[in-house]
DNA sequence: TAGATTGTTAATCGATTAACAATC
DNA sequence: TAGATTGTTAATCGATTAACAATC
């Protein structure tokens, strides 16, 4: 069942892959069927707002019985774009980079991680993964030439800038940015900058609320 | 100025970290001196909402001038509790627990690693940064002792609850968890649960977004 | 069928934007 | 002082919650 032109707000969006990972639980769990009640319990939110959100792209669900969990999945994980599959670079190859190279995660969700880039002679040739790291001077034609989708940047904030700014005069789809500066693309290109600082700063603005009298 | 009672929504508090890094780029660039209305040009918010977020915990800025950036950018951490200093450790000190350790940028804003923790032999006596790698088992008397108060969790997501149980036993007050599972504590502990990749879905969603007949 | 739970509309709540008097 | 821009109140917009008829 699919709508014509209802907009998706982006705080349903960014529900979504929380849908995703919990139901991806649920069926590691042989839990095959779920009530938006019972769902919203484990997730922390209301039956009312589950419904809701799924009820933008359709109708999945069937009166008197809830969601089939494994048909779900799926069908967020289309929404989402997971059904295909994604070229990818990580350009910057230190331990952040390492770090996402090694998850195995993004390779069973399509994401194909197909070279990586760094400034470092001594990491330049070497291979982690099966996945090469190349000297950062081939970005630009790596990406072209190799029709990569998504670049993920993984420098320090100094160059991250330029890093995407290469990467979008060679035709990029999406980055995912690291660097902690938020990276400015032109409106066609996909971005999103992590900024992992914010969740610790978050985090300590929620340890000393009680002190703070507002 | 500060008010008495005034409950600050999360949608705001999530984006004082931003604000913050802004304004530190902003006094990196010498901008000394701003308006709601040129700060929210270039972080992509409306004056007004600048204004409202700001108000919530008091007047720092000045009819006809604007806002001291450096002074703006203080209040900002101190409201964060960027003022303090923690005690931290990181538990899986493998590349993303690394990563985390190599980021000169907390150590700055006063997180203080006293150690990091793991399960394998070959790391466990490694030092990283003069930070000594423990073995996982001397985890909770560890931040019994040492009045650790923050906890990074970067193993894998099969031991990720089991980490946090650890932690929040020997009273932990915050754990910032990058295992790709949320991990649950009691009410009285702070969590910041990250899920690195609700962000890349995010982004294939955007990627997709044209292309989903809504 | 009766019970359960959805899909969906209406009501409420909260967050953002607009407007403007206060004031530097 | 005049101009600029805040702090703050009011208006609008959007997101969440509640309610219930539809239906499996």
């Amino acid at each position: 069942m699919q709508r014509n032109s209802i907009k998706v707000s982006m705080a349903v969006v960014r529900r979504l892959p929380k849908y995703y990972r919990y139901l991806g639980e649920l069926i590691q769990n042989d839990i095959l069927r779920i009530s938006s009640k019972e769902l919203g319990k484990i997730m922390g939110l209301t039956a009312s707002q589950i419904r809701q959100d799924l009820n933008c792209f359709g109708g999945f669900g069937q009166q008197g019985y809830g969601y089939n969990v494994v048909e779900l999945q799926k069908e967020i994980g289309n929404i989402l774009g997971l059904n295909k599959t994604y070229n990818c670079v990580i350009v910057g190859a230190g331990n952040l980079g390492q770090a996402i190279t090694n998850y195995e995660g993004f390779r069973r969700e399509g994401f194909i991680l197909k070279a990586m880039f760094d400034v470092n002679p001594r990491l330049i040739g070497n291979t982690i993964r099966d996945i090469k790291i190349h000297d950062i001077m081939e970005l630009g034609e790596y990406v072209k030439e190799n029709q990569i989708e998504i670049g993920i940047i993984c420098v320090p904030k100094e160059f991250s800038q330029k890093v995407a700014d290469t990467l979008v005069e060679n035709n990029i789809k999406a980055i995912w940015n690291f660097a902690p500066a938020d990276v400015n693309v032109p409106e066609s290109i996909v971005i999103e900058n992590v900024a992992i600082s914010e969740s610790l700063y978050t985090l300590t603005y929620l340890m000393n609320e009680d002190s703070l009298n507002l």
